[in-house]
DNA sequence: CGAAAACTTGATGGGGCTCAATGCTTGTGG
DNA sequence: CCACAAGCATTGAGCCCCATCAAGTTTTCG
């Protein structure tokens, strides 16, 4: 858990922490920063943080103390109602900036769950803040990220709002073989880090219309699936799919 | 059009027009700013534009020039989607921010339409940003209103994916409520500005279950609606709608 | 290995969509 | 000022998609 002890593993142990050498630096950092500036960023990201699968990063109501960027895993967001009722808001892989939703009102308005056992860097955010008042890139991409975010969602409220079942599935596979294809993963074959029930309820609906569209989706050909292990073999029909609503004329 | 002529009028018309003395302010800009940096904020917003009744503000797909703060009068944006669907994404109201989701990709993401004759004031989003680097709380501010966005697509994800009907147009009608209270207007009696079909359209609802759904609220003696005309006459009953979904245990 | 969680599949019912007809409101031009 | 049209709203009837309930199977994990 304590850093190695010889000068050459911290070297390396700094190295992997830091975001200049990060694996992730294109997802997470604006392009065009000299080395001073890339120096400023490293301290800036203070700590790597490892989470369990099933821990909590944060949880609705606690006080924001920083932002996270994924490094590695999965992880899971959901916003929770009064009345008990709880919706899985997104799902979260490597380079994701996590918890933007909470600098509203300084507190965490949704939890934030680990999939897979997974690896944060945390951001405070009066720090990030104050560097990209510095750095006029940092800044802009900071911002984009942000709206990256609410252009997000206004996608999934148009899914919830105005797709039948097997348009919102289709969706969702097509946007996480996107999203994994970003990463440098395969676009067509990958595993489904969560339950048919978060699938579900991320798409406002309930476990077993997942279930049968997904069998369904297989009978006609549109995809493999075993267990969490899916398999996209027609990508274009899956993208027909969707965005054939009523076809009235 | 152009600005009266007399040296008195010009004075009015311009301190009508600033930032500093706007009656927005609270909402707009943050508490706490000096004389020099509200004079700095005057210059940012560098005018006033009306928007009549069916005018699109901007239109998806339009580079991004600015942002729009609401001065007066209401909007919708629209998001749309490959195939013609459309959906209306939020409605829009003094003192709130439009564009944001512009951000991202430098194009508008959103049609903004004015749902009555408005007026609002164009920010220039680099010039924000300029001055956000030098004046934190202006900084704080701002991200404080995308993070409030955040905050709000998630509230409706909730309401799409896990809300019957009547829960979301009660939902729906107490939201506006609070904001129109927030502005100093009735929270119990107000104009609808929108149609029928654009709140279902947000709604994720067809117009007839709106219309069915308004029918019965009043035939239960929690609202009084003729027309466009809204008197919530139950609050607690309209609160107490959302939130007992399926009332299982 | 055994218990719990996750998944699949079937049967049934209901909430909201669809189609359809009619009434109301608003704006426009003679 | 009225007539007319176009848009908006209300209400009804029937149907379909998806939720619900239920049972059985597979997978996961301690």
């Amino acid at each position: 858990m304590s850093p190695p002890s010889t000068l050459t593993q911290i070297d390396i142990y700094k190295l992997r922490k830091v975001c200049s050498v990060c694996s992730l630096r294109e997802l997470c950092l604006p392009a065009g920063l000299d080395q001073r500036e890339l120096a400023q960023i490293d301290q800036l990201v203070n700590r790597r943080q490892p989470v369990k699968r099933g821990d909590y990063l944060f949880r609705a109501g606690i006080e924001l103390r920083s932002l996270y960027a994924i490094r590695t895993g999965f992880m899971k967001s959901c916003v929770l109602h009064e009345d008990g009722r709880e919706q899985v808001a997104g799902f979260h892989m490597m380079g994701d900036l996590m918890g933007l939703d909470a600098i509203s009102s300084n507190r965490h308005i949704c939890d934030a769950v680990a999939l897979e056992d997974s690896e944060v860097c945390e951001i405070p955010l009066s720090e990030l803040e104050a560097l990209s008042r510095e750095i006029p890139s940092l800044q802009q991409h900071f911002h984009r990220i942000m709206s990256r975010e609410i252009v997000r969602d206004y996608g999934v409220m148009l899914l919830l709002g105005s797709m039948k079942a097997e348009e919102r599935l289709a969706a969702f596979l097509l946007n996480l073989s996107q999203r994994f294809a970003a990463r440098g993963y395969s676009a067509t074959e990958f595993n489904l880090r969560m339950t048919r029930e978060e699938i579900g309820s991320y798409l406002g609906l309930k476990l077993e219309t997942i279930s049968r569209a997904l069998s369904r989706f297989q009978e006609d050909g549109l995809i493999a699936v075993r267990n969490k292990r899916i398999k996209l073999t027609d990508i274009p029909a899956l993208r027909a799919l969707i965005g054939h609503q009523a076809c009235g004329g």
